[in-house]
DNA sequence: TGATTTTGTAGGAGCTGCTTACAAAACTGA
DNA sequence: TCAGTTTTGTAAGCAGCTCCTACAAAATCA
């Protein structure tokens, strides 16, 4: 015994037991799948940016919001302060956003973006709408639609 | 100038740019935070079992499919074979899992649950059930559907 | 039989995320 | 005004997930 099943094969990845079975019902593994698929996606075809898509998020955020603190990025990007706070340190030691501290509240460090950085946020945003037009071309407008509601229901 | 915006305040998180302006569009970016949401509200109700998602799902598939191999586990659940070796590890590790070599093919072993792991996966997968409730729970049959055939188009 | 493929192993690396503890500045209210 | 509380940034450490590379053993193919 041990070995009363088929030999998994190539056959096998088709039929077999029809991929996972029942785990395939499970939304959150749907869920789980499509974001390591949207990753890996981005990262194979933009590798080569030498950056990942959170680290855009956050060069995106400050460009569009200079003066912000870290604990807006956290908050806004749905992250923990530390993680926030790692993401930028990196991003400083790359040269791409600067600090200044701020005059009216001398507890918070406004962020903003160096010119490298605007340079960059241009490059990468060019990146992302491709990636963006993949992701979106799996859809109709209306389906677009659907699914960014659906989608924003958890977390809203 | 760097400071004539207003202080990030109580009222900035709501109002200011209202949340991630442009940012907002980019539907990469609504799936890391459903992702995100998912994970945490796993870990906030059901660490106490110990075990992550992804865990659990090895788990399952191995339950389910007595006799597989680490490279099945790893084809079904959509990650490197590597990455499904340090999982595999670590169930072994906690005794949870056992290993025989396949008698028809020598290269390969076979995977079972140990009583143990018979044990740990139905307490983990009534967690699971009840996690599933939450989520789903933002959602009418119709729209379950829906999503689901939405989310499962981009990595089928 | 010899070359190729499949499978499991092992080490290393990076990104993300969390917790905890700490210090400095600001805010609150008595 | 001043003591207590809150907010903000810092730092260190730990864990999980993911991937890459190189290697050895066994099976398969030609």
């Amino acid at each position: 015994m041990g070995d009363n099943r088929k030999r998994a094969g190539k056959d096998d990845k088709a039929s077999g037991t029809a991929g996972i079975g029942e785990l395939d019902t499970i939304l959150g593994l749907h869920i789980r799948r499509v974001h390591g698929a949207v990753q890996r996606h981005f990262a194979e075809h933009f590798g080569e940016l030498g950056f990942t898509q959170k680290q855009i998020s956050v060069l995106w955020l400050v460009g569009s919001n200079p003066g912000i603190a870290q604990t807006d990025i956290a908050q806004r990007l749905d992250m923990d302060r530390a993680t926030a706070m790692t993401l930028v340190h990196g991003l400083e030691k790359r040269g791409l956003m600067q600090r200044t501290p701020s005059e009216s509240d001398r507890r918070r460090i406004a962020f903003q973006l160096t010119g490298k950085g605007e340079e960059l946020l241009a490059r990468a945003k060019s990146a992302i709408a491709e990636h963006e037009a993949w992701l979106t071309g799996h859809y109709t407008p209306g389906e677009l639609k659907t699914l960014r509601k659906l989608l924003a229901r958890i977390y809203r």
